[in-house]
DNA sequence: TCTTAACGTAAGAAGTTGCTAACGCAAAGG
DNA sequence: CCTTTGCGTTAGCAACTTCTTACGTTAAGA
């Protein structure tokens, strides 16, 4: 996890994980998004695929990356216990007003 | 959010956020729990204040620090975008665990 | 075969981080 | 008043990042 939370801290690495998050791309095509040279899109992404962020999938000379979410879960989870720990949530809101909603239905049909 | 993401990435501030969880704290409190010099945790806690993931409460010569969870909620918010648009969430599991529990009871009391 | 395209990697510069030691300051307690 | 306690801040240092430039490798294509 540690690895994970270094490795998203970046915002380069967050920009990448956001373009491959859906379909795999290639180094190249990765770095056009960029100003900084291909050989540092290449580290960012050695980076998190150490992390376990991201897999390779080789064909010819090109190398396609594509993010793997899983990888975030321990990270999640840490975060998460701030929610479930604390009075609010922001982000799980919707699932806590389902939540409430659900308790309340609760309490009615009981009485 | 860039400022949160770098605070967290660090594995003594992620402890400390963890220490002022529930109940604020006092420096040399805090610094207690870990092995290196005070001044080093005022600076991790600076950091902290900066990136709005804790708050001070000033009190004589005391500083009380707590954890500020909603300092999280951007962060959170990014991580939340893989697993939605992804098929699984490991984080949300636990909710999503009372959510499930809480409607079976519901269906349970309903008959 | 020779060339080109798509990479990774190594070396080094420049900036950043995390720590300690030393200091300064304000409040509390005699 | 003087001393102690609790903190923040600074300077300086070692370690780590992030980038570029230069180079090596492998596969595809003419």
């Amino acid at each position: 996890m540690d690895a994970a939370a270094r490795a998203v801290a970046e915002p380069t690495r967050r920009e990448i994980l956001h373009l491959i998050r859906h379909d795999e791309r290639t180094v190249s095509d990765i770095a056009k998004h960029f100003d900084i040279t291909r050989p540092a899109i290449s580290q960012h992404l050695r980076v998190l695929a150490d992390a376990e962020l991201a897999t390779v999938r080789n064909e010819g000379t090109r190398r396609y990356y594509r993010a793997r979410p899983e990888g975030l879960a321990e990270l999640t989870e840490w975060m998460a216990g701030f929610w479930t720990s604390s009075l609010r949530s922001l982000a799980l809101e919707v699932e806590r007003e389902q939540w409430n909603a659900c308790k309340q239905q609760q309490r009615k049909s009981r009485k």
